[in-house]
DNA sequence: ATCCATACGTTCAAGCATGAACATAATAGT
DNA sequence: ACTATTATGTTCATGCTTGAACGTATGGAT
């Protein structure tokens, strides 16, 4: 009878995902640093690209494709909003929905972050063959389906 | 001439890195969720986990450990301390250092912890090969130092 | 029509993480 | 020995995120 379980340190599994979790955790830091330059956080650059992929989403729909909660969006759009980068307009059927859509200006500075976004992916991930990259998606996306679903 | 870039969505990358970033946010916020029930949060499962592996550790090696700063951990310790997870000495040679280890309690309580967050990353990774895995490891290790270095 | 349940957004208080400024201790240069 | 520099940990103000409680709007059941 072995009362010490088995450690995770031995888990191939577990060390690797630990892995994931340091690579993920520093390439955040990185980008805020990156982003300072713009005025821009990381949340708030997430807010933007979600926006120009799906014009006119609710603040409901953003929150659950941001994975944070809908009081976090209140509180985050005031600021892009006064800056100018975006619009929320009611909607005429339903006036409980906000619809959220890019200013030109928003676009524009969506644009230059980008860059600064691509350029550290670019350096982060060229280290892996495009099978390896695509693999690596792969899981990834399997893996948030498999806790999404739970 | 185009003065529209490439638009990163279009890039393998940049849509892979973003799965990456969106399975750890999940896993993230579940762990949060089941490790409720014993009243630990993922950042002070991180510091047991780290003190587990190197007792003695001082308050700055452990913050580089956890890519955070060092007032983060004077403001997380106190209540570790408090609950006698963990007991902080201060240094015989050089009494700037505090020193770190966890107490039997805290131990016991990492044991505990240890087979939830075990238990999720078994099944997030379930779906990946031993290779697969293995090789996402390997990548992220990688990431992680080409983004350190820089 | 009215009531009940649900959905969307907001407000508020609490907890965390951060970076700058600080205090103390060790170390290196002179 | 003395000064200057560096290292460790703390304090504090700030900003971000969360979850609960709330108000309003919609839709369905009777």
């Amino acid at each position: 009878m072995n009362n010490k379980q088995e450690l995770p340190w031995d888990n191939p599994r577990f060390r690797n995902w630990v892995a994931v979790a340091r690579a993920c955790h520093v390439l955040e830091r990185t980008l805020a640093v990156k982003l300072a330059p713009l005025d821009l956080k990381p949340a708030q650059l997430d807010v933007l690209m979600n926006l120009y992929r799906h014009p006119g989403m609710s603040q409901h729909d953003l929150a659950r494709k941001l994975l944070v909660g809908r009081s976090n969006i209140t509180m985050l759009l005031p600021q892009l909003e006064t800056r100018g980068l975006l619009r929320r307009e009611g909607d005429e059927k339903d006036k409980r929905i906000l619809r959220l859509t890019l200013t030109e200006t928003g676009e524009a500075l969506l644009m230059r972050a980008l860059k600064v976004h691509m350029a550290l992916i670019e350096k982060a991930m060229s280290q892996s063959t495009p099978e390896q990259c695509d693999m690596i998606g792969e899981q990834m996306r399997k893996i948030y389906d498999v806790l999404n679903e739970a």
